[in-house]
DNA sequence: CTGGTTATTGAGTGATTGCTCAAAAACCAA
DNA sequence: TTGGTTTTTGAGCAATCACTCAATAACCAG
């Protein structure tokens, strides 16, 4: 495809920008849906989805995969300006839904009795999106593919509202 | 000053480049230890860095100074690519030096007896530095301060070894 | 096959980028 | 002040970038 194909197709490199950003977002958000359909409970399909995108991150999926480039939505978010005014707005209304669907999922597991009935799930939802964040974009370093792993595992024990972090994987479970 | 002179002192762009992310990493190592200089134990000094970043982020220091931009590390740790594999080697030995410096500190921290004897402190640093990450990418957000600074409150709790998560800020303390 | 619609292309254009360099300016020890 | 060194500058150059458009090709219902 050369040049005026796209132009013609999306009207400007924003705007195709923006395209690829919402399709972004969908796939995202497929890959959650995924995750909670094939678990028991809600936060087991959340943390099930925490080690998924691990190992997209390190390319040990089909283990012929390469692995997943950085989180676009995060690129996106770190590169804009006051020039760019509107993929700001729309890295933030992505950004936004994310933390809908995520405060949803884990509105869920408390009706559902998994977490405390008085938990913050908007609160908790920006705490685990942090968690993503800090994940994918670690695994972006040039670090052995266990080091990955292991960050996902202890976010999930962090998470984990029935897990004591006295006996968390910091200490005794390793070494 | 015009790029004559920039050329003429620091020969390409990239070896410009190499210089600030030289210089930014500096700063990062600074604030930190200013932090741990400044408190009682070295968890405290820890603690207080993360919400000495959520304030930076947040722009809320002096209330005259304007929000912190993203961490340049991640920035570039995000956009190099295998055609500059000079950055790449370098904006991995500085998050490489980071987990170092992070260790080294939880170290401490464990000898002290802040921590339990057998803690995996280059494990546990390296949950450090993804919630560092975390929190400051986070920050990039057009969200509302108190979501950033809850957030950093949040994760302290998550990384304090003396309290447990089942009586955490999403909660009981909260609401 | 035909006519009309849609998609793709090659060739280009103006703006910006990364960089160079000779000349001018600033600096500074003797 | 002078002579020599260092810094800065303006002008410019090749390459890339974002984009356009007339011409061509592909598609497709009748």
């Amino acid at each position: 495809m050369r040049p005026g194909s796209i132009y013609a197709a999306f009207g400007s490199k924003e705007d195709l920008f923006h395209a690829a950003l919402m399709f972004y977002y969908e796939q995202l958000q497929e890959g959650l849906k995924q995750e909670l359909e094939s678990h028991g409970t809600v936060l087991e399909g959340m943390r099930a989805y925490l080690r998924r995108l691990a190992a997209e991150a390190t390319g040990e999926i089909g283990k012929g995969s390469a692995p997943v480039p950085a989180c676009m939505m995060v690129k996106t978010l770190l590169e804009v300006t006051v020039d760019t005014p509107g993929l700001t707005d729309t890295v933030n209304h992505l950004f936004d839904r994310v933390e809908q669907d995520l405060t949803a999922t884990l509105d869920q597991a408390r009706e559902k009795g998994e977490l405390p009935p008085n938990t913050d799930c908007a609160r908790l939802a920006r705490l685990w999106q942090a968690q993503i964040i800090g994940l994918r974009t670690f695994a972006q370093r040039r670090v052995p593919v266990q080091a990955v792993t292991l960050l996902a595992e202890d976010m999930i024990s962090l998470l984990d509202p029935t897990v004591s972090p006295g006996a968390n994987s910091h200490g005794t479970r390793t070494h």
